[in-house]
DNA sequence: TGTGTAAGTGTAAAATCTACATTAATAAAT
DNA sequence: ATTTATTAATGTAGATTTTACACTTACACA
């Protein structure tokens, strides 16, 4: 094709996700062990290339059911890298972007076939190309949004109790919060609903649990708050 | 060439520029009549293609630089833009990146043999392809980044008054501030310093003029902190 | 029936934010 | 020399928000 544009220098375009989740033992990511040179063998973040009709939303989403199994999931782009030798083979540019998951719902069966797993946040193997500057841009834009939207219920089962919210805050934050400071704050913005149900795994007594009341929260995720933890 | 990526798409990838600077008439941007098909003779932001042995910030501060003479100018990365047809004549994806710059500073010149042309941000021209949303998000950006920086100095000249600081806040936020808060938030910031001159241009009684204290500011630009405006 | 464990709850002091009006300095006009 | 007109400079009290902090409750299990 000739055109005004042809003598430009075209490249690989790719996405890489960085993938949270949430359970008991904190805050994960999903990492995979690639199957294909360079670095086969290495940890790296779930990723693929852009296609020629794809949009790059959808090529993050494409990525992230193939290797999970999940649609309707909370992305966001994050940043474009473009170091020239980022990766060995061939000038690639990639384009990070991070999703919020329920870490109950993904495919167990899927994610095992592609050799992938959950590492904490804080404990996390070496990975490959700049993929570890990624995730720690990742954290600090996940612990931005946190601050002016609910978004971290993405994370959590659809039932679950105040200390599990506040667990993922402190996960997230990586900072102690004061239990009965962040309840008012968190009720405060009244995106819950109290059940009748009780948790009865953690205590004796039982604690409640809440469900996010899905019409304030889109209403919330609109307008930009200050949750100020 | 033959590797384990040759089956993959390749792209154009565009870099675009939302320049914002300020003087007395408020916010602007730089805009630049296109000289080329497609849109040729239609408003458009700056911009121009990644090279092959190039980084997207080098590609960011050369286009400035190219259409301006500026150099050391502050840079963001912001956006990659990837809708299929938004340019028609080729699968272009664009990454926009914000720049703020001393309107004083520029290249006169320069601009004008480029046909470019500074226009306040609530009264821009339609632009060609997806710029117009492109300049929306930078706008939100800025804001955002305001109100954790004190990036602000960047566009006024380096010797400025409380009313020229002032002005400028209230165009990035578009709205009114209280002159006392205003200042009285300023100054805990304690990065700036009153000279013993003062501007005669705007009174009678004369203002005080200001420069910002590099250590500090630079110390500020490090850590985040919340300037609540 | 007693015991151990986590759940649930309120307040006072400190810090921050907001609203608001008068005096000061000077150049220009008379 | 005096008056006038214009913008600069400055402080505080009340409202709101944030912070720090400890005891009682409910219940399963021994």
């Amino acid at each position: 094709m000739l055109n005004s544009y042809s003598s430009v220098d075209k490249v690989l375009l790719a996405v890489d996700c960085i993938i949270f989740g949430f359970d008991n033992d904190g805050l994960k990511i999903l990492l995979i062990q690639r199957d294909f040179e360079p670095e086969k063998g290495k940890w790296s973040l779930i990723g693929g290339f852009l296609k020629r009709d794809e949009v790059l939303d959808d090529a993050a989403i494409r990525i992230l059911n193939t290797y999970t199994g999940l649609n309707d999931i909370y992305m966001e782009q994050l940043y474009a890298y473009s170091e020239i030798d980022r990766d060995p083979v061939e000038r690639t540019i990639s384009v990070s972007y991070f999703a919020l998951i329920n870490i109950e719902n993904h495919n167990a069966e899927l994610i095992q076939n592609y050799h992938a797993e959950w590492f904490p946040i804080n404990d996390a193997p070496h990975l490959i190309f700049d993929h570890n500057e990624m995730v720690e841009n990742a954290i600090k834009r996940l612990r931005y949004k946190t601050s002016i939207k609910p978004i971290g219920f993405e994370l959590l089962p659809e039932k679950f109790t105040m200390r599990q919210l506040l667990e993922l805050y402190e996960a997230i934050l990586s900072k102690e919060l004061d239990k009965r400071n962040f309840i008012s704050k968190i009720n405060s913005l009244e995106i819950l609903n109290k059940l009748d149900e009780k948790d009865m795994q953690s205590s004796r007594k039982g604690s409640y649990l809440y469900t996010f009341n899905k019409e304030k929260y889109e209403e919330k995720l609109l307008n930009d708050f200050v949750l100020n933890l």
